[in-house]
DNA sequence: TAGATATATAGCTAATTAGCAATATGCCTG
DNA sequence: CAGGCATATTGCTAATTAGCTATATATCTA
């Protein structure tokens, strides 16, 4: 709950909804397949390189999001499953 | 969101999913129809009285808690239609 | 191999949150 | 109407969170 009680995280996890219509194309990378890369997210959300990659590091130990290395790049990507198991769980007990 | 990121919050909106259940009967105020009063839920907590009204003031602002004042005493019981929106908004959203 | 680039970490400050004791407020009841 | 009780508010401290700059790490490319 607490990686969701975050303006900027809520965010990203919404910006990862449709990564295609929401960032510029990546040379290295597909946007759907592989995920967004880091620094394309830290511009988006208007902070430094280091703060967003606290907030993503947040969400990923969250289980919300999945990362790919490749080459120096870090892609990340909604870990569907983790979300809608997070989604049933609420209502089963909220 | 920000109203649901501390533990303390969730075992409130859970105990009070069931009151008669979790809580002792009371003299003024029916557990299910009035709500369940604050100090008792205060000493279930296992903190001061004056956190406990904290919390249930962040649960009551965030629409999650209704209250209803009889004597000298406040009930706190479950907004469901409020929370049943949430829940469909998190569903919609995230 | 040297520079360039993306990311991660360290170290710091400011803001927010959670907790308490003390006290004020409101409402009964004898 | 005075004392008592539940609640709310105030004022404080400690812990957590969010942000930054600076720097370390890792990887690629010329």
């Amino acid at each position: 709950m607490r990686a969701l009680a975050n303006d900027k995280r809520l965010a990203i996890l919404g910006w990862l909804r449709d990564p295609v219509a929401n960032f510029p194309p990546q040379v290295d990378g597909d946007l759907m397949k592989d995920g967004v890369c880091g620094l394309l997210i830290a511009v988006k959300l208007g902070v430094s390189q280091p703060t967003a990659s606290e907030h993503l590091k947040i969400l990923t130990q969250a289980g919300m999001l999945r990362t790919k290395r490749i080459k120096q790049w870090t892609f990340y990507k909604r870990d569907e499953t983790a979300l809608a198991a997070f989604k049933a769980a609420l209502l089963r007990e909220l």
